[in-house]
DNA sequence: CAACAACCATACGGTAGCGTATGTATGCTT
DNA sequence: AAGCATACATACGCTACCGTATGGTTGTTG
């Protein structure tokens, strides 16, 4: 066991992140994180101004893992846009349910999106690149400018949707995903 | 100008889905809809016991209003079914922005789930009731029960995750989703 | 018109959070 | 060992909220 004598700003961040997927937006409270971190909030102050720079800095955060992330591991392949497209739907689908870079934070910052604006900001900027690699990789299928976005914006919004009914039980992500994959490849 | 005199517990309910809407689940606080509604909160307590009783009387109100208001209107249409999910789609898209029985609302609760568990009750039953209905829809244009599933999962699935898109001005919610139907209803 | 109920205002105690001010311990440096 | 910065603890004032207690106002009914 590992006993670190004092904390870093990105130990307030991770607890962040755990505080906000399980409470909402409503949960980062510098007093109820600073419990659960066994420090009081003096801790907190030394290395955050305030509650709003802290949310400024979790969001920061989150925009560069959920870009890099898969996108560079499906660049890297060296595979055909189609199994690219497989590929990138494998990978969105692994269940990662860790509080931090997974699907919870995820559902999480998006809800926080709608009554925040600079996490509505941050989670338009990881869309639209999603949303633009995935339109590209339909290109490159030889699909139509009007078709390609279709299917990536199909793609995309179904994964975000599905991932919420999957959360309850509803559906099964990955054969869905895969069953609308195969509706998209589909050359009329 | 009509001028009432008194509230009542409706005209609460309804403060609240705008807080609900516009602030999200923490921004259902009593004194701050009181001020909204110019009354103080002497007038709440009068009509509900507590917060968590008014929670509930939203979410039972929202529960009625998000089953019966759109099946009902397709099952009395005496159309084929596959025009009949072609009405569905068209009424599910058609932009009610209002913070009551919208989109809006409809995207708060589900939000709220996540960290609220009757929310989360609430939101799960709809999407059975939902899920069901349109996966019968399919059934009747002749589908297998398998394939009849995954279409249902994928058009609202993609109806939930597009319509947030939407809002961010990302996609065309109406277009994508009946391209979405036309790849559904492809027999191969 | 008297009495009662419906409806709301006002005032209170209690809790929880934010941000600041200031104290304190621990290491590092010279 | 003295001095200084780092990292946190403690204590304070302030605000906003919840729920209750109690009083006042209005309309209705016998």
């Amino acid at each position: 066991m590992i006993l670190k004598k004092t904390l870093t700003s990105e130990d307030w961040i991770r607890a962040s992140f755990r505080a906000l997927t399980q409470g909402g937006p409503g949960a980062i409270r510098v007093e109820a994180i600073a419990r659960d971190l066994k420090v009081s909030k003096g801790s907190f102050y030394w290395h955050f101004k305030d509650v709003a720079s802290l949310q400024s800095e979790m969001l920061e955060h989150w925009q560069l893992a959920a870009t890099e992330a898969i996108i560079e591991n499906v660049d890297e392949s060296g595979m055909k846009p189609e199994e690219q497209l497989h590929l990138l739907i494998m990978l969105a689908t692994s269940t990662r349910n860790e509080p931090y870079g997974g699907v919870l934070a995820e559902a999480a910052i998006r809800d926080w999106g709608r009554y925040y604006q600079l996490a509505a900001d941050t989670v338009t900027a990881v869309d639209e690149k999603r949303l633009k690699y995935t339109r590209d990789l339909f290109l490159s299928c030889g699909h139509s400018k009007k078709r390609a976005t279709q299917n990536a914006n199909l793609l995309y919004g179904a994964l975000i949707g599905l991932e919420g009914l999957a959360y309850q039980q509803l559906v099964n992500l990955r054969e869905d995903m895969l069953y609308l994959l195969e509706l998209a490849l589909q050359n009329d």
